[in-house]
DNA sequence: GCAGATGTTCCACGATGTGAAACGGCATCC
DNA sequence: GGATGCCGTTTCACATCGTGGAACATCTGC
């Protein structure tokens, strides 16, 4: 698996400015990088317009330029659009909103949901920022992190968004174990009252999670009567269509 | 001005991911680049999580780890932060709605918007792409553009929004050139019916244009009987004030 | 089975990226 | 005002690292 540092090095100076404007000393002193591989890495991103500098400033941001390059709305845009027409089957079929998530480090970005046709149905969540250990999106993307990585997630304090949010790290830990086995995950009212979810996880070919889909309703009728592994199979069925299915637009 | 090629390659790339997930092969055509350098770019890309492929996909994406690298709203998070304050001091003393737009490519993304304090007032813009030549932000990005760049743009032809959208590539030019000279521009019920707006560009140090600032009001009461000049220094000066200003979070 | 795609790996070559150190600006401080 | 510290940029000799043609695996469809 060859790797070009070059590119990996000037990935490493954008993550740091991510987090806010930033001199060259400054990203050096933080990615362990020389000054001078800084401040040429920087030209370069420059140029291309992935940074900018205003005009009496000192310091590099993130530039516009990215907007260009990326697409309008940067990742999802290519993902949620391209899961879509899924999110749309399950909806029907299930009679409940469903949407699509995406990992951000220690949260899930809740990108687009497509409404249930009932009257009585759940907020929109899009545009939502949750921590992974409360929605079943997160917790089904946790299911496939490397253990090391869930430790580090774990030793940290862990809100509860309702008096069922599990935050016992061991009970956790049990839980993604069944999780990851069966492929999906319930939640029952744990980040927000009334509510409960499904969600599967989205699958690089790795195994790496990139995403996770899920279906919420209100707790009165979802699942109700019916199975919750049903409709389980029912998630894991769309995903892996769309997983087989060639993209072209 | 020193400039590492593999990174310019690897946005290349990128960009031409952001039209749609494709294939090395593919992509090795469209940039003119061997396919091996392509592949090894990827293998890259993807370790870092700029771009993912699906579990029985052949063709890589943008990945959803751009995200968590370039942060949730990737460019125009910052940008739009930082201007926040100078956009809510402008629709106070302007009395309209005041707004960012950064260029993309050939269009205008509105990025934010700060409601004016009257009833009466315009719709909130922000979302919304348009064309270059039918805004006031992206005439007087416009008027920074090299003369190469500028002639690729007019040659095409130019859609018109309402009767007063000005098309002629003739009088766009000379249009451009008074903006250019006043730092601002005004634009008066071109690209919708009934509103009026003045822009000022905001550029980096070496003079490219990175966005504009704008405010815009109802035609019937905007600028009314204020001066227009007035106005517009006003906006150049809050622009004036932005670059000077040195950003720490 | 072959033809024509795909993406990946190999490897000799040298262009290209590297980083310590020198440089030039711009503050601040005494 | 000269000294000192910080900043970002440039230089330059070195060799690492990226390069790309060609060979290699798959896979699909004729």
């Amino acid at each position: 698996m060859a790797t070009v540092q070059s590119v990996v090095r000037a990935f490493s100076v954008l993550e740091v400015l991510s987090a806010g404007p930033a001199g060259v000393s400054d990203i050096s002193a933080q990615t362990d990088l020389p000054k001078s591989t800084v401040s040429r890495l920087l030209s370069t991103l420059e140029r291309i317009g992935a940074v900018d500098r205003l005009l009496e400033g000192t310091n590099y941001r993130l530039g516009s330029g990215l907007i260009e390059i990326l697409g309008t709305s940067g990742a999802p845009k290519t993902l949620g659009r391209s899961v879509q027409p899924h999110l749309e089957q399950l909806a029907m079929k299930s009679g409940e909103a469903a949407g699509l998530a995406v990992p951000d480090s220690y949260s899930v970005q809740y990108v687009t949901q497509v409404e249930s046709p009932e009257p009585v149905q759940v907020r929109d969540y899009s545009g939502l920022s949750l921590p992974m250990h409360v929605g079943p999106s997160g917790l089904v993307i946790m299911s496939r992190w490397p253990l090391e990585l869930l430790q580090h997630y774990l030793v940290r304090p862990l809100e509860a968004f309702t008096k069922h949010t599990v935050t016992d790290p061991m009970e956790i830990i049990e839980r993604l174990k069944r999780f990851r086995a069966a492929g999906y995950g319930w939640v029952y009212e744990e980040f927000a009252e009334g509510i409960n979810s499904v969600a599967a996880p989205l699958l690089d070919r790795r195994g790496s999670p990139i995403g996770a889909i899920h279906i919420h309703g209100p707790a009165f009728r979802f699942p109700g009567k019916g199975d919750p592994d049903r409709i389980g199979a029912l998630l894991v069925e769309e995903v892996r269509r769309y997983s087989l299915r060639a993209e072209s637009a």
